[in-house]
DNA sequence: AATGCGGGGCA
DNA sequence: TGCCCAGCATT
């Protein structure tokens, strides 16, 4: 690829131009958060896409909206409802802002969105690039927004060195975000600019070919689009340990619920033994401590489980006991059939942690031919 | 196994 | 203001 020092991105307008054209005739346009469009649809649909794929958060966002149609509907569920629905997505602190934005919208906006930037920022897991897509997408307002979508469109055409994270680059993207965004059709050309970036300029292989930029984006022309944006400096992950003592009587599995913030927050799991790689044994000492008499205890395969920020590995142990315990744990803690905590639709009420419903699932498993005999 | 995604919250 | 925090899918 040869290196043109010549090429400039296009003026704003034409920018605008090109994208819009480009966006009318092969952006997509059939997304269900792109149907009847108003705030609380498409607020949902930007929290839901922060951190995850549009083909992921598809039947995620039509279950939600089945269940919570509106923003009243929202603020009136339990947060226990909610996380349910969340369950699989991760980053569940989003949800409980979720949750809490919904209810801070129906008490002191009378259940409307507020019609500016400024003031949806205020609303809790609302900040400038979500407050910027609400406002132009479902109120036409000249907001801009950059998102990861765009930050990476951008920083290619500009070829802007850096990791976005650092606040003198993000101050430098969100300049050229702010000139390009236009007064008109400005839901359109936000929606454009995210599909661009999802679509054609992805992470790795972008399809410069199809890109209505291709002749003015200086990355494309020095031959390295893929290098920006600049990379986040990487740091080394610790490793944790932990036993999960997956408690079962009769086809019932006993868990308990997390502390309501902080990792897993809200959401149930089975009783932890933090730091510890003792898998089975420690496992009969608890059971000891606990005054419990297992009719049969098996070790499950490691599973590895890694966060942002650490890796770690779960060493599952399968408890089965002959009578149900009496205890009642410190906080919320239930019983529940296995068959129905494997069915998403089904546990209405409880928001397991991926790692939790992987381990479910190869219970019901391990468990079928004892639950269903043919 | 590495990567990235947007915002909250704390020193 | 600059860090650290958080869960999963994708690659």
């Amino acid at each position: 690829m040869p290196i043109n020092p010549s090429i400039k991105p296009k003026t704003p307008a034409r920018f605008q131009q090109a994208l819009l054209k480009w966006f009318d005739q092969h952006g997509r346009h059939d997304l269900p958060w792109q149907q009847d469009i108003n705030p609380y649809r498409v607020w949902v649909s930007e929290i839901m896409l922060q951190q995850t794929q549009v083909t992921a958060v598809i039947p995620y966002y039509l279950r939600f909206m089945e269940s919570f149609p509106t923003v009243q509907a929202l603020a009136a569920a339990s947060q226990d409802q909610v996380l349910a629905h969340w369950s699989g997505l991760g980053y569940y602190a989003r949800a409980r802002n979720l949750h809490k934005c919904a209810q801070t919208v129906v008490s002191e906006h009378g259940g409307k969105f507020p019609r500016d930037v400024e003031a949806l920022t205020e609303l809790p897991g609302i900040g400038r690039s979500t407050a910027g897509a609400i406002a132009s997408i479902s109120m036409g307002l000249p907001a801009a927004i950059l998102d990861g979508n765009v930050k990476r469109v951008l920083a290619r055409i500009h070829a802007v060195a850096g990791w976005p994270g650092q606040t003198a680059v993000a101050n430098a993207m969100w300049e050229i975000a702010e000139r390009y965004t236009p007064a008109e059709r400005t839901g359109d050309y936000t929606q454009a600019m995210m599909d661009l970036g999802a679509t054609l300029c992805t992470r790795s292989r972008p399809a410069c070919q199809r890109c209505p930029f291709e002749n003015h984006c200086v990355a494309r022309a020095q031959g390295n689009p893929t290098d920006y944006p600049g990379k986040k400096p990487k740091k080394e992950k610790p490793e944790r340990q932990t036993t999960l003592l997956l408690i079962e009587h009769d086809g019932e599995l006993y868990l308990e619920q997390r502390p309501a913030t902080g990792l897993w927050g809200g959401l149930w799991i089975p009783p932890q033994l933090e730091d510890d790689d003792g898998g089975e044994a420690s496992a009969q000492e608890w059971l000891a401590a606990q005054d419990l008499d297992a009719r049969e205890i098996q070790a499950l395969p490691l599973l590895r489980h890694t966060f942002s920020h650490f890796h770690l590995d779960i060493h599952p142990v399968w408890i089965s006991l002959p009578l149900k315990p009496t205890r009642v744990a410190e906080g919320a803690s239930g019983w529940y059939k296995l068959r129905q905590l494997d069915r998403p639709r089904s546990r209405q009420d409880l928001g397991l942690p991926a790692p939790i419903a992987k381990l479910v699932k190869q219970l019901v498993a391990l468990r079928e031919p004892l639950l269903a005999p043919c």
